[in-house]
RNA sequence: GCCGCCAUCGUCUAGUGGCCUAGGACACAUGAUUCUCAUUCAUGAAAUCACGGGUUCAAAUCCCGUUGGCGGUACCA
């Protein structure tokens, strides 16, 4: 049987990020079976619309590289869901009342479907069924009518959606069968939650999928945290790509219970990703993001391999490195945390020291020259090290201050210590 | 209220009757490496498998009930 699923998001905010997962999973189990993945969207709730939504939805799933195969809009088959609203009152199956077209439910016996997930099954009473509405007075088909129509006439199947779609299925059901339409293979998705347990919101600090971009985190492991969330691969991998997850997956082995998104993990895995990426690679993702950050020059690529294994998201990169491309603020406090006496007369040592080094300077050169001068003052390695860090960058924490030296270069270097002692130790 | 679903460390989860005195990952703690931070490595703490009954020689795993959580109960999706 053919494989054909899609993404159906209503255009009314930005894509959530639980959506991710949702449409994560119907385009990996489209593809697994070389079939197709579509991008539908549902706006028949004409006031609930918001614009920029389906730019915002269409950019992020080609962020997240979920390249569909077709993109269809409700509204576009208006005419359409009425022929078939139409037809349901022509057979008696529908009836008209305050303008709009109510489908009759059968109240009798039981619904029955199996799901796809974990391959449970959903008993309902119909007898607990009433008539519902299938094109509202607007013109406009429900949810209810515009899923049956789409997925029978785009032939969609399995039909991958979120869980709070469950209660409707002997509406859809019955449906389908009023058509003498073939019932598609389902699949609901369990629920992704806050830290509290309820719905995952803003409150929690769960965002658009787009910000998550504009935060600094990879499509890689935003798709490779959401896959987790519900889904375990059979190899028992925890990192893997999306070509990867596409070999593995199977909705059977799709989780029951609802799962808490947790920004910690997320945020390791998104280091994790970071870490793996070729020097190269990341220079050119730090290039795209900070395009139009003051600071930013193309030394970059130089600072990269010494930030790599000290970033968990691009945006990380800015305040590790500012003082490299800038003049850094100074506060006269973080030098007490500095255990050496004299300070001033310490930095004047090591400024003669940097005047008499072979230029241009190279990083080798600075430890042993320094480890030497330590011991020549007896003061401790570290504390040495740290006087001179915080001389030049203004902070405790930098990335490797050796290299880190060689790229702000001599000029800077000094002049930024001799501003040091001048401002703050005036010794003169 | 009614209908439906779910229930293993704080979190994501492994586990489909014996291999489980419950395994991994994140987070946490300690130690090693180290110029700071991070990385890496090692070690540790962390779950009476929600609770109560069954079934069985044997249950986290099967059955029933209870409790809890979540979803639905719209001319929203």
């Amino acid at each position: 049987m053919k494989v054909r699923t899609r993404f159906a998001p209503s255009p009314t905010g930005l894509m959530h990020i639980g959506s991710v997962r949702t449409a994560l999973y119907a385009y990996l189990t489209a593809k697994k079976s070389t079939g197709e993945f579509w991008l539908r969207i549902e706006d028949t709730d004409r006031k609930r619309l918001v614009e920029g939504s389906v730019e915002d939805i269409v950019s992020t799933l080609r962020w997240l590289g979920l390249n569909y195969d077709q993109l269809v809009t409700q509204s576009d088959r208006k005419d359409t869901y009425q022929k078939y609203a139409r037809q349901l009152v022509d057979e008696g199956q529908a009836y008209e009342k305050d303008g709009a077209i109510w489908f009759k439910m059968d109240l009798g016996g039981k619904t029955v479907v199996t799901d796809l997930v974990g391959e449970r099954v959903f008993t309902f009473e119909n007898k607990n069924q009433k008539d519902f509405v299938v094109l509202k007075s607007d013109g406009y088909p429900t949810y209810h009518l515009a899923h049956v129509v789409d997925d029978h006439l785009d032939e969609m199947s399995p039909i991958i959606r979120a869980p709070e779609w469950i209660s409707s299925l002997p509406k859809h059901v019955q449906l389908f069968e009023a058509f003498k339409w073939q019932i598609p293979q389902y699949a609901h998705l369990t629920m992704i939650l806050g830290s509290d347990r309820s719905k995952l919101s803003k409150r929690h600090g769960a965002k658009g999928a787009s910000e998550y971009s504009r935060e600094g985190f990879l499509p890689e492991a935003i798709l490779n945290y959401m896959a987790l969330l519900g889904w375990t691969p059979k190899s028992g991998k925890e990192i893997l790509s999306l070509d990867e997850m596409v070999a593995e997956f199977d909705l059977k082995d799709t989780h029951l219970s609802n799962a808490i998104f947790d920004t910690v993990k997320l945020e390791w895995m998104n280091g994790e990703y970071i870490r793996q990426m070729s020097d190269a690679e990341l220079t050119k993702r730090l290039r795209e993001f900070l395009i139009g950050h003051p600071s930013i020059t193309l030394k970059i690529g130089s600072v990269v391999p010494l930030i790599k294994e000290r970033i968990k998201k691009l945006t990380d990169f800015i305040p590790l490195t500012y003082f490299i491309f800038e003049e850094p603020e100074y506060d006269i406090e973080i030098f007490k945390k500095i255990k050496i006496e004299a300070q001033g007369a310490v930095l004047k040592t090591i400024v003669g020291k940097l005047e008499s080094m072979e230029k241009p300077w190279k990083a080798d050169n600075f430890e042993e020259i320094f480890r030497n001068l330590a011991k020549e003052l007896n003061i401790p390695v570290r504390e040495m090290f740290q006087l001179i860090r915080v001389a030049v960058s203004g902070q405790l924490v930098t990335p490797p201050l050796f290299e880190t030296i060689e790229l702000i270069g001599d000029r800077n270097v000094l002049q930024r210590i001799k501003f040091v002692i001048t401002k703050y130790f005036s010794v003169v």
